[in-house]
DNA sequence: TGTAATGCTGAGGTTACCTCAACATGAGGG
DNA sequence: CCCTCATGTTGAGGTAACCTCAGCATTACA
């Protein structure tokens, strides 16, 4: 017991460093014009495009109305664009246009650029381990 | 490169646990009546309970302004009170009130619990190995 | 063929932040 | 002592990223 000056659980730990984290990607995405949720969403397309609104909201842990609204958002950026799903009528498909895919790649570059600068206050080794321990925790 | 099916970066991993977390944290809080931000202010207030708005501010990372804002939530709940600071006539003091505190003792220990529900994916030797990183990360 | 489930979205709400400006007070220089 | 500047708090007003609930269209199934 009694660590150091302010430390309970690991939870806060946890939090204190996500919020760094979190103010370090707004930064980072700024300059690029998308929100976090934007660029999130946008990451999920990128790995496969036509997808349904219903698939990023579960992909991203989100309520399905949150995904219609994020979708909205980038349809009027011109980054994505809707389109009708021939499987199912009731269901839209969601795809990447050319400057939505152009966004994407540099949005990945920076977000690239933005883990190594974060994370670099740890050798390689402790970044392996962190990786490990951290999808032990999302699963 | 190209390492299982949708991890990208570190960053992503962190958010995607981040997000776990504060959902559990939101369950845990939930029956104790109080938001996470009022959890954490109050956490703040019971390892030194006369503390100036503006002090919390900086301890919890926030701007002044959403600082008050907590205060005032506090306030209204009868857990937190305002007194003048001596030393300072600009300033107020809040202070803890004794359901405050007694509130700040049951979410201590349901957080505890929580962080070792959470966190028993791990063994301790991770768990150690886990705040280890993670601190060299915030600070 | 009727009933239940599914997919999306309008309407409206919440939380936890933020900035900017106002106001009171404090601190230092001349 | 007064003037200017900095500091502490708060009112006003705004935003992002979520949420639920209800409604509509369609599909699946018994």
């Amino acid at each position: 017991m009694s660590e150091s000056v302010e430390d309970s659980t690991l939870t806060e730990l946890f939090f204190a460093v996500a919020r760094r984290l979190r103010h370090l990607s707004r930064e980072t995405l700024e300059p690029l014009d998308v929100s976090p949720s934007q660029a999130r969403a946008l990451m999920v397309l990128m790995r496969h495009s036509p997808r349904r609104p219903g698939a990023i909201a579960e992909h991203l842990r989100i309520a399905a109305r949150s995904a219609t609204e994020v979708v909205d958002d980038l349809q009027a950026l011109g980054l994505v664009e809707r389109g009708p799903d021939p499987a199912d009528r009731r269901a839209t498909l969601v795809s990447l246009t050319g400057a939505g895919r152009a966004a994407g790649e540099r949005i990945r570059a920076a977000r690239q650029a933005e883990s190594e600068r974060f994370f670099e206050a740890l050798d390689p080794g402790d970044r392996a381990e962190l990786t490990r321990l951290l999808r032990k925790l999302r699963d």
